[in-house]
DNA sequence: TTGAAAGCGCTAACAT
DNA sequence: ATGTTAGCGCTTTCAA
C-alpha cells in the first residue's frame, strides 16, 4: 500500500540503487535519468521510509531528551531552546519526563537507545550510581544540563549557582540589610539547591551576619514559599530581606507578605532566583537572578549535534567535552530596596 | 559491536526465530530452551533494536505531537498531560513546535510519517486547505486539540469557548457592571479567539449593553494586555469591568491598572480566561475561566491510542471519532467585584 | 516445538 | 554512470 523505492525504480525504469543515489545525491547520476526519477517521485508523492533508512545507515537524526517535569516552565523553556535549534538542523526530538524518578529515567534512557537516538540530553538533579552505569554504557553522545556529573565524556551546561547566589546576597547586604533570611531548596537537592545556599552563606559569613536560624527549607513550590514565609513572620525577629532559591517560592513569600499587609519593599525586600516570566509581571515586580534557559537548551543541543557529527568524522576536538558555564545576571526590580542602617 | 539477536541465538545454541519467540512470547517455546535464551539475554544485556523491529512490524510505538510553541505554559501543560499518559502506556513521544507556521507544520507532519509514528496529535489554531490535504493523506489516526477541523476521522478535543465566554460575561453583568470591555484575541484567530468574543458579545447584546467601542484586539501577550489597558484608561468613558481572552493579557491589564493606582477590584473588575497558574498567585488573584489543560492532553492521547490499537483489531467503534467537549468552569477570585447599580 | 528463509525499505560495496 | 546484491536486525511464514 505504501509506496517504496522499488516501485519508483520500476516506474522510472532504473534500479533502486539509482533512485537511492538521486535521493541522497550520494553519487553522480545521468541528468536525464535523474530527471525521470525525480519526476516519478514527484508524481507518486514518494517519501523514503526513515525507519529503513535508519536501520541501514545506523542514523536516525533523532535525539532524546529526558527531563523531570514537562509542565514546569523552567524546564519547558529549556526544551523550547533545544527544540528550535534541533528543528533548524533537521533533527527530531523524542522527549520523556521522569517525574523525578530515577528508575523511570533509566528505563527511558534504554528505551531511547533501542529506538536509535543518536544522542541524549539529560536534565537531572541527581546522578546516582546506577544512573552512572547506564550512562557509561550508552555509547552515544550525552549532554547534561544543570546538575554536575563526574563522568568523563559527558559535558555539562550550567550556570555558576554559587557565585550567583553569592552576588544576590551581597547585593542585599549592600542595601544595608542585616537580617537576611533564605528559603533554600530541599536538603536533598545536592546540586543547585546546595550551591545556592552555599553562595548565600558565604556572603553572610564574610560580613559576619550569618544566622542559621534564618535559613528555612522549601520544596520550590509556591505553597512552600507562602507557608515558610508565614513561619518567618510568626518568629520573634523578622528579617528585613529574604533570598529565595527560586522565583516560585519568592512569589509565594511575596504574596504571603502582601496578604499580611507587609509593604514590599518598604518593610521587606524579597529576591528570587531564575527570573521566570512571573517575576517581571508581578506587582511589585520581583528582583531575581536571571539565568538563560533557552540558551542553556541551545548550547546543549548545539554541542550535542557537534559531538554527533564530528564523531562520524572523527574530528572531535578535546574542548567538545568541556563543561560550559553560562552567564547569569542580577535583575533588580521593585521587590528589593535599600534600608537605613 | 552492538549485540544482536543473532549472537544471542548463537550463544544459546538456537535459531534466531526461537529467540524472537521468547522475546515476544509469540509462540510456545520449550521451557528449557526459553530458560537458556533468557539466561543469555540477561548476561549480555541484550535489547532488541527497535528500528529493525519497527521496520518488520510496521509498528514503532511512537506518537507525534505538533504544537505551536513549547515555551507557552498553556501548551506545555497539555503536553505534560499527553506525555504522562503516553509513558504509562509504553509509547514514546516525538514532539515538534511550529512557531505558528503552517508550512513548518506540514513539513513535520510528513517527517513524522516518514519516521513511522503511529498516530498524531495536533495543536493548531488554523486548518487551511493545504493542511487539510496533508492530513487527509496521513492514513494514520490523528487527533486535534483546540481548534475545530472539518475532516472526517479527525476527532477534536476542545472546550466550549463560546459558552464559557458567555458565562464569564454574564457573571460580570450579574455583578451590575454596565460598561464591560473586552480585550479579545487577534481577529486572525478564527477559532477560540472568535468564539470567546462571540460569547462575550452575545451576553452583552442580550442585556442590551453591547458597545463595540469597548472591544479591543490584543495578541495574547502580557505586553498587549498592558498596552491595550493603557488605551482603555486614556479613553473618555472608562469601563468598570474587563474581560480578557486569556490570563496573560488579563495580568497585563491588571498590572497596568495597578501601576495607574487604580484599585482592583474596587474600581475595576478584571476577568481572565484559561486559569493558568499565575491567576491564582497574582495579587489580587485573578478570576478566570478554568479549562482542564492536562485533561485535554490525556483525553487526546487516550483516544488516539484507542484508535491505534483498535485499528489493528478492526474493532473501532463509531463513537471513537466523535469530538469531545471538556468542561470549563468559572473561578472567582479577588479581581472581580459587585458594584452598586 | 524448532529452524530456514523470505521480507520489511533502504544504502553501499562491488561489478560492469 | 548504472545495476546487482549483500546487508541493517528483526518477525513470521513455511517446512520439517
Amino acid at each position: 500500500m505504501k509506496i517504496t523505492i522499488n516501485e519508483i525504480a520500476k516506474k522510472a525504469g532504473v534500479s533502486k540503487a539509482t533512485v537511492s543515489r538521486v535521493l541522497n545525491n550520494s553519487k553522480p547520476v545521468n541528468e536525464s535519468l535523474r530527471k525521470r526519477v525525480l519526476q516519478v517521485i514527484e508524481e507518486t508523492n514518494f517519501r523514503p521510509n526513515a525507519l529503513a533508512r535508519g536501520l541501514s545507515l545506523q542514523k536516525t537524526r533523532v535525539i532524546g531528551v529526558i527531563i523531570p517535569d514537562l509542565s514546569n516552565p523552567v524546564f519547558s523553556r529549556i526544551i523550547a531552546g533545544i527544540e528550535s535549534y534541533t528543528r533548524a538542523h533537521d533533527y527530531s526530538l523524542m522527549i520523556t519526563a521522569t517525574d523525578y524518578d530515577i528508575s523511570t529515567e533509566i528505563k527511558h534512557i534504554n528505551l531511547f537507545r533501542d529506538k536509535g537516538v543518536e544522542g541524549l540530553i539529560l536534565l537531572t538533579d541527581d546522578v546516582n550510581q546506577k544512573l552512572s552505569e547506564v550512562l557509561g554504557d550508552f555509547s552515544k553522545p550525552i549532554i547534561m544540563i544543570g546538575s554536575d556529573c563526574d563522568l568523563e565524556k559527558i559535558p555539562v551546561i550550567k550556570i555558576d549557582n554559587m557565585k550567583a547566589a553569592y552576588e544576590a546576597t551581597q547585593y542585599l547586604i549592600n542595601l544595608n540589610h542585616k537580617r537576611i533570611a533564605m528559603i533554600r531548596g530541599p536538603l536533598t537537592d545536592r546540586f543547585s539547591g546546595n550551591l545556592r545556599f552555599e553562595g548565600y552563606k558565604k556572603a553572610l559569613v564574610e560580613s559576619g551576619i550569618y544566622d542559621e536560624n534564618l535559613v528555612k527549607e522549601g520544596k520550590y513550590s509556591f505553597e512552600h514559599g507562602y507557608q515558610t514565609m508565614t513561619h518567618l513572620l510568626a518568629g520573634s525577629k523578622i528579617p528585613t530581606a529574604i533570598f529565595c532559591a527560586n522565583d516560585v517560592m519568592a512569589v509565594g513569600a511575596l504574596k504571603c507578605a502582601l496578604d499580611n499587609d507587609l509593604n514590599v519593599p518598604e518593610e521587606l525586600s524579597i529576591m528570587g532566583f531564575d527570573d521566570i516570566e512571573i517575576a517581571k509581571i508581578y506587582t511589585p515586580s520581583l528582583s531575581s537572578v536571571h539565568q538563560p534557559f533557552e540558551a542553556k537548551g541551545e548550547r546543549a543541543i548545539a554541542k550535542l549535534i557537534h559531538m554527533i557529527e564530528s564523531e562520524a568524522d572523527e574530528t572531535i576536538s578535546e574542548c567538545a567535552f568541556e563543561d560550559e558555564v553560562l552567564e547569569h545576571r542580577l535583575i533588580i526590580r521593585q521587590s528589593t530596596k535599600r534600608i537605613k542602617s
